[in-house]
DNA sequence: ACCCTGGACCTGTATAGACAACTCGGCCCT
DNA sequence: AGGGCCGAGTTGTCTATACAGGTCCAGGGT
């Protein structure tokens, strides 16, 4: 039994940052507390303040000008083609019903490999729930997915049947940031039955990982079958 | 007047690294210098090799555990889907030697459903490209081509050894958006044996349509392994 | 044979101090 | 009034030092 480790400092200043930009007390384009002043606000060294803003404006948060100074970026205008969306609202918007089926919802402890992806210890209490998502009786997708309880405790407590995880994870733990990585693959049996696909039939699979304060609060492989599914991007430069 | 500035000492550490990487020198998976070997061989603070291997690490090039040691990353193969991107320079990046094979460069009549995709009549001429793109000798990409003549004209007269398709594209017709589908399928056996794929292998399908002047310049169908390629991207709301 | 305990080495973080380059505004001199 | 200079404030970088915690191995004790 360990206490919780207390955050390193300078998260501490990139969460005050990050919680002000969301609070709507600063706002794009407003100016961001200088190195100096976050050194004496907040009691930390320069060095400290100056990663927690350098680092800030690495992931596009905050713009820096030196000699002037440290500034909100302003809004990004393109929306990233695989934006963190809801199924169950694409589903809808196409006029169609969205149902639910729930094949497995508990607490599991996590495998190494899951751990690493989790950011999490190995053994460690993780969230699982493994879904299906259908369009009238159509199956879209296969949902699985591991949930850090530390990060948005009270997952198991939910009625999947009325909000989706993805509903629920974005009222408990705000998104900071999404990560996605798409394969193509033939999947294992015990989806391929989930999804009804008839032979050996493809599958896009997305490897979603969200973050919430700095830290994953959510993994999930969300599997399309390929004759029915597909991702759509469109770009303009600028 | 001004000398060129030298660059920050913490870029030359990162630059020693990816040179080593790209170099060949050190491999996947293999050590890297620790941050007090880097302090003693190039003669900077421990903070400057600190901070050049972290931000290594978090553009995924090391990987870092503490108390062992840093390791060149597996390498991924990513894209992003956004950015109409050259498998050409994604593979440079990562240090590998970028090879095409040629299949069929000549002019073909547009069938229905092709004239379709490609905004022309049917019967109009189109030019036509298949290609393989290999990093060192694996194929990592089936490039399928039609290309309107109206708007590129000239397209059939390049030696794609030299010049990908695409940096040919953006060089005569200006690059206005960019169309992607992407899609998990199974493909024809004349696509698999191109890509040497074993079996019932899943494959990436890229379908994408660029436009120029108001029109489609070009429609393509890019076919990847699934076992050896995928699409990342993140995305931060709002 | 097993355990377990140091010690060496590593990353991760934090601090204080220093110098450079840049921006901007105000002040002084002409 | 105009022009130039200087200083305050800002970011950008670099260093030396320190401590904490993780990993791994060898060596010693049981």
């Amino acid at each position: 039994m360990s206490l919780p480790q207390a955050a390193a400092r300078y998260l501490q200043v990139k969460d005050f940052i990050l919680e002000r930009i969301a609070g709507g007390a600063l706002r794009a384009g407003e100016r961001v507390p200088s190195e100096n002043e976050l050194t004496r606000t907040l009691t930390v060294s320069r060095m400290t303040a100056n990663r927690a803003l350098r680092e800030l404006a690495a992931d596009g948060v905050l713009v820096r000008v030196a000699g002037v100074g440290t500034f909100v970026a302003e809004q990004r205008v393109h929306a990233h083609p695989l934006e963190v969306r809801n199924i169950a609202d694409e589903i809808r918007a196409r006029g169609r019903q969205h149902r639910v089926r729930v094949h497995a919802l508990e607490s599991v402890s996590a495998s190494r490999e899951l751990a690493e992806r989790c950011g999490v210890k190995p053994g460690a209490a993780l969230d699982y729930s493994l879904l299906t998502h259908f369009e009238d009786s159509t199956p879209l997708q296969v949902e699985e997915r591991y949930v850090n309880p530390q990060v948005a405790p009270g997952y198991l407590r939910n009625d999947f049947s009325h909000i989706t995880p993805h509903e629920f994870l974005i009222r408990v733990a705000p998104l900071q940031r999404a990560e996605h990585i798409v394969r193509a693959v033939v999947p294992e049996r015990r989806i391929r039955r989930l999804l009804k696909l008839e032979g050996d039939e493809a599958c896009l699979l997305i490897l979603r990982r969200t973050f919430s304060r700095g830290r994953v609060a959510s993994v999930a492989d969300l599997y399309h079958p390929g004759s029915r599914y597909e991702l759509a991007a469109n770009s303009q430069p600028r």
